[in-house]
DNA sequence: TTAGCTGCAAAACGTTTGCTTCCCG
DNA sequence: CGGGAAGCAAACGTTTTGCAGCTAA
């Protein structure tokens, strides 16, 4: 079997691969979402129900480090991780699905550099993160047009409720 | 002695005012940074020596559900905290020190909508965080025009860096 | 051959909760 | 007085780690 694009990636720097790491790397390449560790472990698991979740941990851990994935916190306790080749972008996240769009926006990038710069500072790095709910579709015409989505790791988990009473112990929620 | 900002705030939304909670409103009063809750358990045992942490832990959640604190999550494992009446800004977190710099960006703030809907969404919240480094004083002239800075709750704990090889369990880094 | 990876189980970490006692309203 | 709050310790969910054996290079 040809090897994953991530694992191409590994070997580039160097990394020993071993059975798990191969895995893991491929199911990391054929991944379109941000799943968190244990998704990642339950899909590794579905090929080869050997690995322990441990490696798993150890591993992201590892491609983090080597600049291979990148991990996200979006609020809920557990990280997601994304390979970083799919390249810079920041996400929407719908507070009542919990899925994940990503998107990219130049302007947004020219400002951020112009904040960190005003404030005295060189960026390094920065994330923006949008928090909403699909809109509703005003037009008496036909209702709903549709946004492409990238997604969430598992379907929602119950709506987030607009005034932040009680909190779901592992839900996003939009600050 | 009379009633701190956030206690006056507390009595509004008709809270039952307890010693503990008046002790955790005014030391959230008397902060102007971003304490997680072992800082702030452990500026209330310099005042009173007979509050738990599982109090603390249950009053900022009661006081987040009651809109008067917001939570932040700067990536580092713990939540930390700031009262709601500072209004809304966002965070330049200095990647060397851990200093948190509060900002307030208009141009932003109408970015992010229009983000939204472009997307087919109502924004419900966004949050955006710079990491940076402090810029070198390139000009011969008066170095470095200084930027107001909130103070990041403990000390630094030693410098991130830069391309994200061993992470120190419990430190903010850059995206 | 051997540095370094794996699995397992146990520990660590921040946070929540059950229960009893205590206190505010 | 009664319902809710506090304290304590135990439980929680996620992540890390110590150790003994295994494996890629």
């Amino acid at each position: 079997m040809e090897p994953s694009r991530i694992e191409r990636l590994c070997i580039e720097k160097g990394l020993k691969m071993t059975g798990q790491r191969r895995l893991i790397a491929r199911v990391l390449s054929d991944a379109t979402d941000h799943p968190d560790v244990e998704e990642l472990y339950r899909r590794a698991l579905a090929i080869d129900p050997r690995i322990s979740i441990a490696t798993v941990y150890r591993t992201v851990r590892l491609f983090e480090e080597k600049n291979i994935l990148e991990r996200r916190d979006f609020g809920g306790g557990r990280a997601h991780y994304e390979p970083v080749e799919r390249g810079h972008h920041h996400h929407l996240i719908d507070i009542d699905t919990g899925k994940v769009i990503e998107f990219e926006d130049a302007e947004h990038e020219r400002l951020a550099e112009a904040i960190a710069t005003r404030l005295g500072y060189d960026l390094a790095g920065h994330r923006l993160e949008l928090f909403g709910r699909r809109r509703e579709a005003v037009a008496p015409s036909r209702a709903g047009d549709r946004a492409k989505q990238g997604s969430g790791s598992r379907g929602a988990r119950g709506p987030v409720n607009g005034d932040a009473s009680t909190r779901p112990r592992n839900k996003p929620e939009a600050p």
